[in-house]
RNA sequence: GGUGGCGUAGCCAAGUGGCCUAAGGCGACGGAUUGCAAAUCCGUUAUUUCGUCGGUUCAAAUCCGACCGCCACCUCCA
């Protein structure tokens, strides 16, 4: 089997192998940390999820790391100098209206003046909500999920590596700019070379923010500033990190290596953030890559528009579990499953319509699971990867990730006739080690009728399904067909079962 | 204006030169089942058609060119 990723850098897909066989190093660019993370944030994160469960599941080692950004960048970071308003001032003022309005838990940022909190509050919820969507590094939280602002002493050494390289320098203003005329490949990644740059910046450059660089498309590495909001001593003033510098500086702190085998990220990061990593990373290492491969996950639209808070479409993970787009509690799984079902290097139109559609597909694998288990007793048998549904699940995704083949040949096979369960759980087990979603590892299981609280709407719903039970058994069929429409209004789907009416909670 | 990506049925989407008279799912329709439903199972569901127009080829959704449309980046953004 040879596995074939699109790589954004040579712009063609090629043959993907490790560097070190068995050991993939990966590196994700995570969220910032200044307000909650929304739906597309996470179909990006999700993306690395689903290439390192498939690389794990051909038998790779992922050893896979991800950055929050904490450090208070520059609303307007465009003039690469600093300008405009700091983003945690901003989310402090945010926080402090949202609390006066209710939208924030009283308490849960005591002190929006203090960016340390605010980012803290934020990445509590990032991590959370990953749990939730079954993100396998959400469990690796500060081993591999690491914060910018505990990493300033690897940005300083590689900065200081770029000036002695000669790929850095101070400029009047005491800024460090990176020369990028100095590294002959910038550009290479997403097209924008020097030229490119020039003929297309369109007169939207301000001279006046130019002045202090040799280039018009130097960056900051760092500001030094002492009246920043955030900031740490260094040999060019007390002051703040660039913007792109902490990804490069983590990545090789992180996984130990000068190139890494894979890098990700979305399809806006590509310029400059992920142009302008290449050129620290390989200015500082002398090495001809920083990563070997580039991923990058496309956008995703919502009911075939743009998200934007102004449209009033822009959802968080939250706003979609709590059931703003459905009008009813959506699982997690749902989530997860609607957000991987389509390929990442296409827009993904997120609709209220896939995400119940999704929801079947969810409640198949998850009913598929429980009655393979009753059959089997609960064994489940070793399946190898040569097993011919799995194979053909790992010969899908081994295309670059065609999840939609590979969701091909599972689902059909649900509807197979299964002789053996104990394999069936096997091949299962093999197919959900990518999925995850029957059940959702760190979720648990898909809640079925057990609500712990008397009196609560679980043990009315239940009181119903054996009133219908009655009702039918006298042939009362009215009474029963009323008992069934306030069951389902109450977000429950109600079935035959042998053991009489049953009801479950509509996924989505 | 520059750069990168995408465009297949009602929807999601596979297929990258012949086995495509185009996977699979959802939906819809018909049937079995049901008190009626739901769930389940069975069947039907693009019939020179793959954004448009040309070209290459014995052969194209698949290669090439032009055009159109959509997305992203060129300013913070997954």
């Amino acid at each position: 089997m040879t596995i074939r990723f699109y790589n954004s850098l040579t712009h063609q897909e090629e043959t993907f192998t490790p560097q070190e066989p068995g050991v993939v190093r990966m590196y994700s660019c995570g969220p910032t940390v200044y307000d909650y993370a929304h739906i597309g944030n996470f179909r990006s994160f999700l993306f690395s999820d689903l290439i390192r469960r498939f690389l794990e599941l051909t038998g790779h080692e992922v050893i896979h790391a991800m950055n929050i950004t904490d450090v208070g960048h520059m609303t307007d970071d465009s003039q690469a100098d600093g300008g405009g308003e700091d983003k945690m001032q901003v989310a402090a003022k945010r926080i402090k209206e949202d609390k006066k309005s209710g939208k924030v838990p009283v308490g849960s940022v005591e002190n929006p003046d203090d960016p340390f909190q605010v980012a803290k509050f934020y990445t509590n919820a990032f991590i959370e909500d990953s749990k939730k969507l079954g993100f396998k590094i959400a469990g690796e939280y500060e081993t591999r999920i690491m914060h910018a602002t505990t990493h300033i002493p690897e940005m300083l050494e590689m900065i200081s590596q770029l000036i002695e390289n000669k790929h850095a320098y101070v400029g009047p203003d005491g800024v460090v700019y990176y020369s990028v005329e100095s590294f002959a490949d910038y550009g290479k990644l997403s097209g924008n070379t020097l030229d490119q740059l020039r003929e297309g910046s369109g007169g939207r450059v301000q001279e006046e923010h130019q002045a202090n660089k040799r280039h018009p498309a130097d960056f900051m590495l760092w500001k030094p500033d002492s009246s920043h909001i955030m900031k740490w001593d260094s040999p060019y003033g007390a002051g703040y990190p660039g913007w792109h510098i902490e990804c490069s500086a983590m990545a090789r702190k992180k996984l130990e290596r000068e190139i890494i085998d894979i890098h990700t990220g979305g399809e806006d990061l590509i310029f400059p953030h992920h142009e302008c990593e290449i050129a620290q990373s390989c200015g500082a290492t002398g090495k001809p890559y920083f990563a070997r491969f580039w991923m990058h996950a496309r956008f995703l639209m919502v009911e075939g528009e743009k998200m934007s808070k102004s449209k009033g479409n822009f959802y968080t993970v939250r706003d979609v579990l709590g059931g703003k787009v459905t009008g009813r509690e959506v699982h997690p799984a749902v989530l997860r499953f609607e957000l991987l079902k389509s390929h990442y290097r296409s827009n993904m139109n997120f609709t209220e319509k896939g995400l119940k559609d999704s929801a079947n597909s969810v409640r198949r694998l998850v009913e598929f699971r429980q009655q393979q288990l009753q059959k089997s007793g609960g064994e489940v048998a070793n399946v190898g990867n040569d097993h011919p549904i799995v194979a053909q699940f790992i010969e899908a995704l081994s295309n670059d990730l065609n999840i939609s083949g590979a969701l091909a040949v599972v689902l059909p096979w649900l509807s197979q006739e299964h002789k053996d369960a104990a394999e069936a759980l096997g091949v299962l087990a093999k197919i959900n080690h990518v999925l995850n979603v029957a059940p959702l590892d760190t979720a648990g299981d898909l809640a079925f009728g057990d609500d712990p609280e008397e009196g609560g709407i679980e043990s009315q719903v239940k009181t119903w399904c054996k009133e219908i039970d009655e009702a039918r058994a006298s042939k009362n069929w009215p009474i029963a067909d009323e008992l069934r429409k306030k069951i389902q209004a109450a977000g429950y789907e109600v079935r035959n079962s042998p053991e009489g009416t049953v009801a479950q909670k509509q996924l989505a």
